[in-house]
RNA sequence: GGGAUUGUGGGGUAAUUUGGCUAUCCUUCCGGCUUUGGGAGCCGGCGAUCCCGGUUCAAAUCCGGGCAGUCCCA
């Protein structure tokens, strides 16, 4: 009876939305009612996850040699403007303009993202060849005054962010960074949370203003709209001309050095886990990635004082054991809750695996395994507990995998003529591959009389590092010239 | 950025149209008894009309403004 209120009442095929909403209330991921438009708390059950997103992204490109540094919360207007000048670009932003009752005579921004706070001090700091290449990364959240709709973990003013700003002496390694920066989204994003994902190069009417090129991993989110998931830029040296990034070569002249910048979109991916891998009994999270790995139910009677010790002893003892095996263990030893109401609980949040401990375990020297992701509960000898929570695991991560590879090939199709293509974004959404003339500007009238047919779709690009063929022949879905590209179509958020 | 819609205990709601008595019910929470192998039961208790202004003898209800949320569409 308490189930209406407190599992979720809808079915995330039914109404996303809605499913969407709930979750992030009921397995308690955030709360909404900060009371400023756009900010959002993040609980400590999204806040641990979202935590280790950061760590494997983090190893990932330390070990690629990135170092970590930090800059201020703040942006000067003058930088910023620099940014506008070059690139054509100025993000909206917060200004602090008053400090304590005194106006500031040259007002800063909270800090969007980091190319202007950054690349001023890149100017000072580089003066030879021998400087670069200089990878770093910072760890932070971005601030933008964002008018549109918000939505928690997907849009909002303010987002946890991530940032890496490279600087080379060459093109090419700018060329191959972004390759590895493929390779850490295939590694972190794919690898390790289960989210597949198409990497797409950009047309250029999409790209970052003031990028020579610019690549996306987007997945497609359960209500058929695209997640970009992050980015990486190829700048060129456009901002090294803005902001004066000049290093002497080895032939004693002055040369503008080449950057690549990297910005994956930590709640974005945090979003996908929610939506693509949770069901209609809650969170579904692979087994890195929960905050508590095994949760230990101990099945006790308030009548039975001995049987309950006995009960308890052992649970304690496994809880104890487990731990030292390395996983992240809780023992729900709560006497006023039913067993049932736990198991709820605890599948609710997403908790990979649940053991059960009641008097006949005790006396089979067993425990009853169950997994989040189904099948029946089995009896595990506790001598053999490590071994099997470790298969288990894979056994879990495996699942939700290919669950979620599954899930994402059903919403991929194909289109050869417009009108397929308005049909199946009407029913279906979610990634369409088409034949499109051009990926350069003399192909963006193309997708804005696209985007009118289909009510909002876009080009998301072309697949990188290896574009689909283009059969022989195929005419551009909309104006029926020769076409150059297969390009996918997606609705964003 | 466009449109629609909403704001009542921690969550979900009734009363709002037609202003009026002690603001309804469910749930959570707290206390007690009892119970525990898939959301137990009974008894008792705490707790609310988003903010500012206006109209009125009287405002959750009507009017104006603000703040915030949700949904649909770009």
């Amino acid at each position: 009876m308490a189930e209406n209120e407190m599992g979720l009442t809808v079915k995330k095929d039914e109404d996303f939305s809605e499913w969407y909403t709930q979750i992030l209330n009921k397995a308690d991921l955030s709360d909404i009612r900060f009371g400023i438009q756009g900010f959002i708390v993040q609980k400590p059950w999204a806040y641990m996850i979202i935590r280790k997103i950061y760590d494997y992204l983090e190893k990932e490109v330390e070990m690629q040699g990135h170092l970590p540094y930090r800059f201020p919360t703040v942006v000067k207007e003058k930088d910023l403007m620099k940014e506008e000048e070059h690139a054509g670009f100025t993000p909206e932003v917060f200004w602090v303009s008053e400090a304590g009752d005194k106006k500031i005579e040259e007002r800063f921004a909270l800090r969007p993202t980091g190319e202007a706070q950054i690349y001023p001090m890149y100017s000072l700091w580089f003066r030879s060849y021998r400087d670069l290449p200089f990878l770093a990364y910072q760890s932070r959240n971005s601030v933008f005054r964002n008018e549109m709709t918000t939505r928690p973990f997907i849009r909002g003013r303010e987002f946890m962010f991530f940032e890496s700003h490279n600087v080379y002496n060459e093109h090419q390694e700018a060329l191959d960074q972004i390759k590895k920066d493929l390779e850490t989204c295939d590694e972190v994003i794919k690898k390790k949370a289960k989210i597949p994902f198409y990497y797409f190069k950009r047309p250029q009417w999409d790209k970052f203003l003031g990028a020579d090129d610019t690549f996306t991993p987007d997945t497609v989110m359960p209500d058929g709209k695209r997640n970009q998931l992050g980015s990486t830029h190829d700048l060129g040296t456009n901002f090294a001309k803005a902001y004066d990034i000049k290093i002497r070569a080895k032939d004693g002249k002055q040369q503008l050095a080449f950057q690549t910048c990297f910005g994956p979109g930590i709640w974005r991916i945090f979003a996908a886990m929610v939506g693509i891998h949770g069901d209609d009994n809650g969170l579904v999270l692979p087994f890195d990635f929960a905050p508590v790995q095994v949760v230990i139910v101990p099945i006790i009677f308030s009548k039975k004082k001995e049987l309950t010790e006995k009960v308890l002893t052992m649970c304690k003892k496994l809880e104890t054991d487990i731990r030292k095996m390395g996983y992240k263990v809780k023992l729900d030893d709560r006497d006023y809750e039913s067993p049932g109401a736990k198991y709820n609980h605890w599948e609710l949040k997403g908790v990979p695996m649940r053991l059960e401990v009641g008097p006949k375990e005790v006396d089979e020297k067993v425990v009853s395994l169950k997994l989040r992701t189904g099948g029946d509960k089995e009896k595990v000898n506790v001598s053999d507990l490590k071994k099997v929570i470790g298969s288990k695991a894979l056994e879990l991560d495996k699942e939700i995998e290919v669950r979620a590879q599954k899930y994402f090939k059903g919403n991929v199709r194909e289109a050869k003529t417009l009108k397929e293509l308005v049909k199946i974004m009407k029913e279906h959404r979610g990634f369409v591959k088409v034949p499109f003339c051009s990926v350069e500007m003399d192909g963006e009238k193309c997708e804005e009389e696209m985007k009118a047919e289909t009510q909002g779709g876009r080009v998301c690009g072309t697949l990188y590092p290896k574009e689909d063929k283009v059969a022989k022949g195929q005419k551009c879905m909309v104006c029926g010239k020769e076409a150059k590209h297969m390009v996918y179509i997606a609705k964003s958020y």
